[in-house]
DNA sequence: CAGTGAGCGAGCTTCCGCTTGACTT
């Protein structure tokens, strides 16, 4: 073979090598194929953070294989993504196959025959200064994890971890708890008044009070409320101003995969990592372009055929006249992909439901990117929005009224009112400036704030990418490492921090306050894209923060003492001891433990009974988990009865 | 998803980011 070429993906491969015909062999490296070890720290700190690059067990025989075809290649085509992570893959290739001058960098950013050509036709070399970015950032979260983690087994459990993502997104959890705490609900009212069109007995509609005097008036309590109910009880109602325009909504761009995985949250309630598994079968199959991407690119190829498609099946009108181009709001984004959208639109949702190894999710998530895509090259859609000012003595009430003048976009994808919780369309009656209105009743309400939500998946994701932390392929384990850790738990859905997530932010915003400061990472990001301009070298950078770091991790060390977890006592006795047990979590999950520990070694499990008897010998079915935290339906009686299932056994 | 269990409180744990099959019952 001539030619070698790798990339990333295997299905990247696979369309790769169609395109590029039999001269040329493609293979995936699947992610990176050298990291530093895992069993210690691998960064020589004291000669200019050297790092020792390993090739991990479970990427030893891909890379032997890609080793021995590379030996009989004659040319490297190293074509992965072209972004920091991608450039520091084909530099670790290089490293591994150990070959003089076979190599070419070529880079991309859609697989079309010409992007192809053109990148073919202009290899250039690897890009060192990339590398070196990747190097320092790789370096940095090694160094920050791996020293903080062991000073958290020391100061408050073993098995504990840290790091410069997980961290941040824990303390959001926490810090959104206390203020939920601390949160004083304030009383406010709301006053409203049912009106009349004289002489149309079916054309009364809802005003809200506004202003009194031209001011915006807060109602605080009953008192005021019943001060403004008597004075409008005597008022004339009367039109003041009408004023009318048009509003234009405009659809949202297609997905990335933090949106997608919003979406599908907000939608169709999929977690994130169920979200990324259907789409990881979507994109296999060539259904979807790549589901891991910060883009909002569309293809050329893509823009045609989608404009095509609208103007064929949707219609002309819902055609803008020039393609819609969106560009990505965050400095951090890589942009070495597409945004994730249909491979070919004019493969409908329906059509999915008969392809055989697609399940009801599979089509359900195809759907709702296709329709986001399709939607984000449509036109506006257009409201006429009437507000309309009603004098009441000195009083102003208003009402807003809008009806859909065009549907455009919204034809396809429907309202974003789920994901926005937007307010449905008010149609109003008639009215000119002037008209005398009659009153038929006022609605005093009273309300009281409320505290913010706790996370869910959906908006901690948002936050995170608002934060520029974590990546795409990213923010679904993050949600998985806070959960295993133990640190926080999810109440209804809803990410609600432990006693130990509590204590272990606490330690880290003491003693750590930078690295859990939620700009740590944009500063990083701003270190690095100067490593990556040339303007700095890593070593230095990395110097820089870590020689203040490593003396704070000895102080901390020396001085600070041991943490103490808020205990979780629970109502119920130790049967040995008599002592109150209380909640503890262990390798397994949570269990109870005896408050006298370690005197009264008494541990029991937690169980959650289920309501239905055990179809095998009519005992109490519980739910139990696996050794690897799978939950199940087993019967009480275990082991005299041996009765378990996956899913809840039938009344 | 094929994978189902009595222990955690003792001897090794841990990072982030890139990517899919791992390997055993």
């Amino acid at each position: 073979m001539q030619n070698l070429v790798i990339v990333e993906s295997p299905t990247k491969a696979k369309t790769l090598s169609k395109f590029l015909g039999s001269k040329y062999q493609v293979e995936a490296s699947m992610g990176h194929v050298r990291d530093l070890p895992k069993g210690d720290i691998g960064v020589d700190v004291e000669h200019d953070f050297a790092p020792k690059y390993i090739i991990p067990r479970d990427k030893s025989k891909k890379a032997n294989e890609l080793k021995k075809l590379a030996k009989e290649a004659k040319t490297l085509w190293l074509a992965t993504d072209p972004d920091r992570e991608g450039e520091a893959i084909a530099w670790h290739l290089k490293e591994l196959f150990n070959r003089k001058d076979a190599y070419k960098r070529v880079v991309f950013h859609e697989i079309t025959e010409d992007a192809i050509n053109e990148a073919f036709a202009h290899p250039r070399d690897l890009d060192k200064q990339l590398i070196d970015a990747q190097q320092a950032r790789r370096v940095l979260d090694r160094l920050v994890g791996y020293k903080l983690s062991p000073l958290l087994w020391k100061k408050v459990k073993s098995g504990l971890s840290a790091g410069r993502v997980q961290s941040v997104a824990l303390r959001l959890i926490v810090e959104r708890e206390r203020e939920i705490e601390a949160f004083k609900p304030q009383e406010y009212w709301s006053l409203e008044a049912e009106l009349e069109k004289k002489g149309e007995k079916a054309a009364n509609f809802v005003a809200a009070l506004v202003e009194q005097n031209g001011k915006k008036l807060a109602i605080k309590n009953q008192g005021e409320a019943d001060k403004h109910v008597k004075a409008l009880e005597k008022a004339d109602y009367q039109v003041a101003k009408i004023t009318q325009k048009e509003v234009k909504k405009y659809a949202a761009p297609p997905f990335t995969t933090s949106t997608m995985q919003q979406a599908a949250a907000n939608r169709l309630g999929f977690s994130a990592k169920r979200t990324m598994q259907l789409a990881q079968v979507l994109y296999e199959h060539g259904y979807i372009t790549y589901m891991r991407t910060d883009s909002l690119n569309l293809s050329a190829q893509a823009i045609a055929a989608v404009r095509d498609f609208i103007g064929q099946h949707i219609g002309k009108n819902y055609l803008p006249k020039e393609a819609k181009v969106y560009k990505t709001k965050s400095k951090v984004a890589q942009e070495a992909h597409e945004a994730i959208r249909p491979t070919n639109v004019k493969l409908a949702p329906d059509e999915l439901k008969n392809i055989e190894g697609m399940t009801r999710d599979h089509v359900r998530l195809y759907d709702m990117i296709w329709k986001r895509m399709v939607a984000s090259q449509m036109a506006e859609a257009v409201f006429d929005q009437k507000t309309v000012d009603i004098k009441a003595d000195s009083y102003t009430l208003r009402v807003t009224g809008s009806t859909l003048k065009f549907d455009g976009w919204m034809i396809v994808y429907g309202k974003i009112q789920d994901e926005e919780g937007e307010e449905g369309e008010k149609i109003l009656p008639e009215l000119t400036e002037g008209e005398i209105l009659k009153l038929l009743k006022l609605l005093p309400t009273q309300h009281f704030t409320e505290p913010p939500a706790r996370f869910n998946e959906a908006s901690l994701i948002k936050k995170l990418e608002e934060l520029s932390i974590g990546r795409p392929s990213t923010y679904a384990p993050i949600l998985s490492t806070i959960q295993e850790r133990f640190y926080v738990e999810k109440v209804e859905k809803r990410f609600s921090p432990t006693p130990l997530g509590i204590a272990v932010t606490d330690f880290l915003v003491k003693y750590f306050p930078n690295i859990v400061d939620y700009d740590f990472t944009a500063s990083m990001e701003d270190a690095l894209d100067n490593i990556a301009n040339g303007e700095d070298r890593w070593q230095p950078i990395i110097g820089t923060f870590y020689r203040p770091f490593e003396k704070k991790i000895k102080e901390v060390d020396e001085e600070a003492g041991r943490v103490a977890i808020k205990s979780e006592e629970v109502d119920k006795k130790c049967p040995k001891c008599g002592k109150n047990l209380q909640i503890k979590y262990g390798k397994f999950g949570k269990f109870l433990a005896c408050t006298g520990f370690p005197d009264c070694k008494y541990t029991e499990s937690i169980e959650e009974k289920v309501d239905v008897p055990c179809p095998d010998c009519g005992g109490e079915i519980v739910i139990r988990k696996t050794r690897r935290g799978r939950p199940f339906y087993g019967c009480k009686n275990w082991p005299n009865c041996k009765y378990a299932s996956w899913t809840k056994p039938k009344k």
